[in-house]
DNA sequence: AATTAGCACTCTCGATATGAGAGTGCTAAT
DNA sequence: ATTAGCACTCTCATATCGAGAGTGCTAATT
């Protein structure tokens, strides 16, 4: 790691945070000026040319101001960056708008995307909490109307999946709650890899429901479910999208599946929940993302259901204000999570 | 309505095309050569100008091709547009795919966002199917794990919201299932504005859950739920997002909650299900669609659930295969939701 | 040794000019 | 009614140019 002296990390830092403000290359004199430094511009251009030569800093051109490289930001965000808190009163409100949506997951989502979206100026994703190893604790099958079944999955984790299902015929609900028995005891706390193979004589709608656990408990550990979003008119406002294929690279992130998934588990699968991952560039493994920056973070509980989350925008994003409001949001619906399964009944 | 001659007609139907092909202002002589036709470019030339008097095209600046009005269009699809069918195999592909998703509402939408966009070339917009004037049928409480619990709220349309509730504090089943029953007996037929006065005798339980049945069958009857979409890397790839604030104007539509519901209201409102609209342009009322086109149907049944689902584009889109597209996923739908609720037990 | 003033130098960017080319509208002939 | 012919118009790509911003270097200063 290179070592800077005390005034080019000070250069750098305000190279930095002038260029995210102003989107625009920034020279000795107009530092000097704007930050009242008590040195020269000529002492500024030195340190700019060792910053350069040390590969924090590039021109656009020759004889342009500077700007900051990956490499530079990645030290920006590594030692000089201070965070931009929330104000507290702005916590307080949302907490309290989490607490009244708190009945339903998929508020959670709305609710943590767009806040997400808008105090971070950026676009937001977000994953709802999963259990990573889905271990069947206990099934039941409700009779709605007809052939249509719902089927309530409760794992051991507490989380409850909820399906309807359209049976091929029609069965009365004594026979689906005797089904439901018959298999919460053959499959309990089993992940979706130690369940045994059908006995042979089971009946057709036990075998039916049999298969549809399998493939819900896969389903559960792979991928991560509908991805919430938000804000994408924001960073589509900024000066770098407004031309060239910009925004379109930027929408693939949300729309191919496989990147999304590939970028989370290369980043994400060796951090602890809590810390905030910041990926500036595509960092020379992700083509696409070049020119792009993520925040990324997980919450939940490692041993129940947790879930992904994060900002996207330009390289040139306030990354002070993304990293606090990440992990501000990250907390809360850890809270959330946990909350929500608290006094566990010893069943 | 202006009447035009066959020959009139024959041209406007192939700039219109030509356009959308090329994207670029069609010439007179472009339109002979290409199209083989048995006139000479003066000839064509005399009948664009008669053209563009009429309104339906208009030449970006002096002296360069023709480009169709957005009155243009509108004739073009009104009158002269033909479908482009998906082919028979792919039909049977995507039934299949449907009928392979059948137990996932979730999974329908996935996919027919996925299909809409991939066949029409163009951003896609579905929501799930819901019952515009929610009746209360029936209701279960399940208890799961301490003091979650999952609320199951069956409709008369049949259609049935699961919903995970966290209570204040712990109840056991018993006391679940007589609350539900009592307020399912209390409820009974009844919509949102229906609902009595909760009775002053009532339980801290009965009270909660009381006021979120209300609150769920509000949500129920107003607005629609997620949004999903697919297929906006289709439609920024095209040259007329490439600059400008286009991108951004587009995702607004998706971003922007009450000018979708604004829309869908107003597009929608006079629409049987079965129809698809078409709207070019803003039509003067929407000034946020400027040069956007959509194209619009409503699935499901009338008197049970319903929803929206439609593509976006440039206003240079293939109206004819997004049309033909729209058409038959929305109809695939409406099977799939009426399926869905066969066999109705006579309760 | 570090800092700074001064200055020549470089490169972009916007303005301006120019010419080729596409496509038209009109007139007169068919 | 159609068409050939042609002058005319306007855009777009390209080239040229000068202003201005900002640098790097040198020599003077602290």
């Amino acid at each position: 790691m290179h070592k800077l002296t005390e005034r080019q990390k000070l250069i750098l830092g305000l190279v930095v945070q002038d260029y995210v403000e102003a989107a625009q290359p920034v020279g000795s004199k107009h530092l000097v000026d704007r930050y009242g430094l008590d040195v020269s511009s000529a002492t500024v251009r030195n340190e700019m040319a060792e910053l350069t030569e040390t590969g924090f800093l590039r021109q656009p051109f020759t004889s342009a101001g500077r700007v900051p490289t990956e490499e530079g930001l990645r030290f920006f965000v590594g030692e000089l960056m201070h965070r931009q808190e929330l104000p507290v009163s702005l916590k307080h409100t949302i907490s309290h708008q989490f607490y009244q949506a708190r009945h339903e997951v998929q508020q959670w989502m709305r609710l943590a995307a767009s806040v997400l979206a808008s105090q971070s100026r950026a676009a937001s994703l977000i994953t709802p909490p999963q259990s990573q190893q889905a271990r069947f604790k206990h099934l039941e099958l409700i009779l709605t109307t007809g052939k249509q079944v719902l089927m309530v999955l409760v794992l051991e984790s507490g989380q409850v999946i909820q399906q309807m299902l359209v049976l091929k015929e029609a069965f009365p609900q004594e026979k689906l709650s005797s089904t439901a028995e018959q298999l919460s005891s053959m499959l309990r706390g089993k992940t979706q890899a130690e369940m045994p193979a059908p006995p042979e004589a089971m009946g057709t709608l036990a075998a039916e429901i049999f298969r549809l656990v399998q493939v819900e408990l896969d389903r559960l550990s792979t991928g991560f479910g509908e991805v919430y979003h938000d804000g994408w008119t924001n960073v589509l406002a900024e000066p770098e999208f407004s031309e060239g294929d910009a925004a379109q690279r930027a929408l693939r992130v949300l729309e191919e599946r496989p990147l999304l998934e590939d970028l989370l588990a290369q980043v994400m699968n060796e951090s602890e929940i809590g810390g905030v991952q910041v990926l500036i560039g595509g960092e020379g493994r992700w083509e696409q993302l070049n020119d792009f920056s993520l925040v990324l973070a997980r919450y939940g509980s490692q041993n129940a259901a947790s879930g992904y989350l994060g900002v996207l925008g330009p390289i040139r994003m306030s990354y002070g204000r993304a990293v606090s409001t990440v992990d501000y949001v990250a907390g809360l619906l850890s809270e959330m999570v946990s909350e929500s399964m608290t006094e566990k009944s010893s069943d």
